[in-house]
DNA sequence: CGATTGGTTAGCCATGAAGCTAACTATAGA
DNA sequence: TCTATAGTTAGCTTCATGGCTAACCAATCG
């Protein structure tokens, strides 16, 4: 019944969008009503509001209401959570490149030392870790 | 009818599973057949083999059978293109925080001169752009 | 050959996402 | 006070997503 997604999924599930993709370059410009938001878009308030509601529950967006007009500003800490993932990723995949090239180095010499002792000997493993 | 979803789109929505996220994550470490990745999670095949294809169709997994067994590996383009995304929105939000900067900077020069012609007058202005 | 393993196809179901209209609330401006 | 503006709520449709089972290939292995 809990609606249980992590931060992690609400903020990519709503970068999926293109019309939240734009809302959200724009804002990274500076902070804008929702009117000033929607207007380039050709799509009935409503519907657009819920983008907006989309963004602001995954915490990508803040908004506060003064008078009739809501404004609308990126908070960029949800965003910044999204780039961390990417780049722990990008570690984690980085530092098994370098196991790789460790392996392929060691294999490099076993075979160096093997043809040494047996020379034409064509290996014909693929070398797939 | 065309399914017409840009590659961000697809990749930010692949993302936006915590399921694909831990294949991902799983591939980070080095290649692996279809049964030995769906093996930690409680899921039917079937099911399974969805994740797998969604990661595929957005270009962060390419895959290969040989005999009976589908081989995954993670194709870091994708991930690198959806990294630079971020990138680049954050080098238009620091742009942008830079030139608030200035305009801050300015405001505050303004302030002091024309506290220096008339001293008691608390300027009510909301600093938004 | 026959059974097992590894994956695939087909088809069903429930839920959620993305859009719409119509009608409503509340502030701002004339 | 009247009217126009800026959002909001409610309720509806349609399609996509994520899960399932059951049945089906196609390689291995005994």
């Amino acid at each position: 019944m809990a609606n249980q997604s992590s931060r992690l999924d609400q903020i990519f599930a709503a970068l999926a969008d293109p019309t939240r993709r734009a809302i959200v370059m724009r804002l990274c410009d500076g902070e804008a009503s929702v009117g000033e938001l929607a207007d380039p878009f050709d799509m009935a308030l409503p519907s657009f509001m819920k983008h907006i509601h989309v963004l602001e529950t995954s915490g990508l967006l803040q908004s506060e209401k003064s008078g009739r007009v809501r404004t609308c500003r990126l908070s960029p800490d949800a965003l910044l959570g999204a780039e961390d993932w990417f780049q722990r990723q990008r570690a984690i995949w980085e530092a098994r490149l370098d196991r790789f090239e460790a392996y392929v180095m060691k294999l490099k010499k076993e075979k160096e030392r093997a043809g040494a002792k047996r020379p034409s000997r064509t290996t014909k493993r693929k070398g797939s870790e």
